[in-house]
DNA sequence: ATTCAAAATTGATTTACATCACATACATTA
DNA sequence: TAATGTATGTGATGTAAATCAATTTTGAAT
């Protein structure tokens, strides 16, 4: 599991707490195009890229989607506003290819918890890494210029940025596909 | 201390916690313009807003600052990513008035998690509070419309809002400072 | 109070990008 | 492999907001 060496990278896991999530979570093969949370569903899991493409987005009142996170093999995935909160998602998430996925489930997780006082700092660490990666993401953002937000993302997520779809990361990047679309083949002023 | 109040909103806290809390942490007063950290410095604490108001930035090339964060009192601010690596921080933190903050040392918060267990939830779930906030953060710079993000900043930091010159608001937001003069006054197309 | 610097306002101009419209290429399923 | 949908490419046009430039207002310091 792929899960579990990520999550050692931060601290030592214990035997224990090992055995426990292999007993607890297991690999699964979803489709392409499968939908893992669906817009007002309470998120009850956050998933585990071993290997794959998923995709959570938004989907605005005239039905236009805006991507809010692209994941690739050794990420997670899932709308923190729904699992922390426990209300219904605004989020759906996708695979956008042929993945494989750890699901982990809230109440396993809420068990591991509970009973190893050590997975508390896991957890911290982890809810940390995804600070910093979060900090890109608004990074990003923040440059104005197409161009420069386009060559971010690719310097930033290569893998992601060849196996998906422009018209998703282009609403990943807040700009039109034909923006990305321009840039991509020299088309554009200056 | 306001501080033992916000972190006792999510688990409660322990007497043994908060007295160690209290007897290794003061609250300071401030300037005007303090600088809390530099750049090239390793950000050594997480600074805490008991009252005023402290704004993080980055300089660019040309010496022209953006606003990445805006913290008023009850708030959190550091640098992320020079505190979670120790790698030398490109934010600027000062103060934006008059402020009382209380610094909180790394090696405080890393024999905090070492000698009370408990507190790594503590951890953990401040560090997920910080991600709803950062998620909300997201949302507001996705939307391309200068007159989105202004309105969305406007509720969801009334306070701030209020508080901040203008011009770092802007840069915060990603758009002129005219930009925001103009809609501030009515006076623009539309 | 007077002076000086920083912040905000306002107008004129430019531009990057969205939007619209259509054409072409690609992929998926029958 | 034909057929239908989905994704991408490209031109023409419109517009929101950046930029440039100057003035006014506000605030801090002596």
């Amino acid at each position: 599991m792929k899960l579990i060496e990520t999550l050692s990278v931060h601290t030592p896991i214990s035997k224990e707490i090992e055995v426990f999530l292999k007993q607890n979570l297991t690999i699964r093969q979803y489709r392409k195009g499968t939908v893992l949370l669906d817009v007002g569903q309470v998120c009850g899991h956050i998933y585990f890229v071993e290997s794959g493409l998923a995709r959570a987005y938004l989907t605005s009142d005239k039905g236009e989607d805006t991507t809010t996170l692209l994941a690739e093999s050794g990420d997670f995935i899932y709308s923190p506003e729904s699992f922390l909160t426990q209300m219904p998602s605004l989020e759906t998430i996708e695979l956008l290819g042929q993945s494989e996925i750890v699901a982990i489930p809230l109440h396993i997780l809420t068990q591991l918890y509970d009973n190893y006082p050590a997975a508390d700092r896991i957890g911290r660490l982890v809810t940390e890494k995804y600070i910093l990666m979060y900090n890109k993401r608004v990074n990003v953002m923040r440059s104005t210029l197409a161009s420069v937000r386009i060559s971010q993302f690719m310097a930033q997520y290569p893998t992601i940025f060849e196996q998906t779809p422009n018209h998703h990361i282009a609403s990943y990047l807040g700009i039109a596909r034909e923006t990305l679309s321009r840039y991509m083949s020299g088309k554009h002023k200056n």
